[in-house]
DNA sequence: TTTTCCATGTAACTCGTTACATGATTTC
DNA sequence: GAAATCATGTAACGAGTTACATGGAAAA
């Protein structure tokens, strides 16, 4: 439901039609939900449907006419419910991306430390890009300041594992043990 | 890829079934990564087909036989290929659940603080749950690091929130202007 | 004795993406 | 004159989930 509730957000603001709306969550917050243009269009219509939205058809020279979406009142109520349900939940993000932590130590340590070096690299990019913009009125630079956050946080965290590594304080199974794990015991 | 990533890791310390595989995931790494029952199968399978593993069927009483999965040399071949490519990455997690927070403005400040203390609540008990949780052996426990660190690093990140909120620091966007953005301009 | 666990799977479905189609219009 | 932008959409596909089915074994 984050995405309606994105796209109900949006259209609090003022009526807009599915193209402005897609162009400005892929512009702005591309980095916290990502959102096709088809997808976009479809959850209009299904909101439309639903009575959250009301379309107006605008035509204006030869081109398809833009479907203007305005919020309703029983929008604004599913808005209201929708937010009230976000604000208070908390979901930790699974990365997925952390899966081949688990297994670093199937390579030599010299090799994982370059890899994660790259890493390493291509998240001081993203953080830097996120340094670089501008800052932004409204609740909408706290998403911004997350970010930041969070990704300060990462590269805090990978800086760590870097140094334990190099320091070889990184206590790894690895001796090759061949445990023949058959039995119904945990840790990998 | 980093669902067959995980399947392979796992199946490099030894043979191992589909239930077996599925279980083992769900009570440890739960938190990273969510596959359920049919999925993982199905992953195993089409894993067989593509040689990466070998099925033998065991049956040993009156259930279902098990079919228990073995790494081949060339399932080891595509595990470091995708080990690499995954230490190499970085992808930042998109919560989506973040969405709410461009949104606050839009409800009474006392009830945002209420809301967002429940979210906190939500947090501090995961945590909880991590933090008692033993200390594993092996690159494992880089997993359960990491994720302690982020959740710390979140619940920093909220209480700033929150504080700022209660000092009446965070500037939004309020006075309801209703600009009528039918321009092409960003900012909501 | 009833529930939970073991162990597999299928079928239907939802969600979202990709690739494609259309055609005017603005920009280089 | 070519390329990107505006503005909509459809159709096919893929990945993953849910709900269901089976049936013995162990545990409560």
């Amino acid at each position: 439901m984050e995405r309606e509730l994105l796209l109900l957000g949006l259209l609090r603001q003022g009526e807009m039609h599915g193209y402005q709306l897609h162009d400005f969550i892929e512009r702005n917050l591309a980095f916290c939900t990502d959102l096709k243009k088809p997808t976009a269009y479809a959850l209009l219509e299904r909101m439309a449907a639903r009575g959250w939205v009301t379309v107006q058809e605008v035509r204006e020279g030869h081109r398809p006419p833009r479907r203007v979406y305005r919020l309703t009142s029983e929008g604004e109520a599913v808005f209201q419910r929708l937010l009230r349900d976000n604000l208070a939940r908390f979901e930790a993000a699974k990365t997925g991306s952390d899966v081949g932590l688990a297994f670093v130590d199937a390579l030599p340590r010299a090799e994982a430390l370059r890899l994660l070096e790259q890493r390493r690299a291509a998240l001081t990019e993203q953080l830097a890009a996120f340094q670089s913009a501008p800052t932004h009125a409204g609740s909408y630079q706290l998403l911004i300041d997350h970010q930041l956050h969070y990704l300060r946080s990462e590269l805090a965290w990978l800086d760590d594992v870097l140094a334990r590594m190099r320091a070889g304080r990184l206590r790894l199974v690895s001796p090759r043990s061949t445990p023949k794990p058959k039995s119904k015991e945990a840790s990998p």
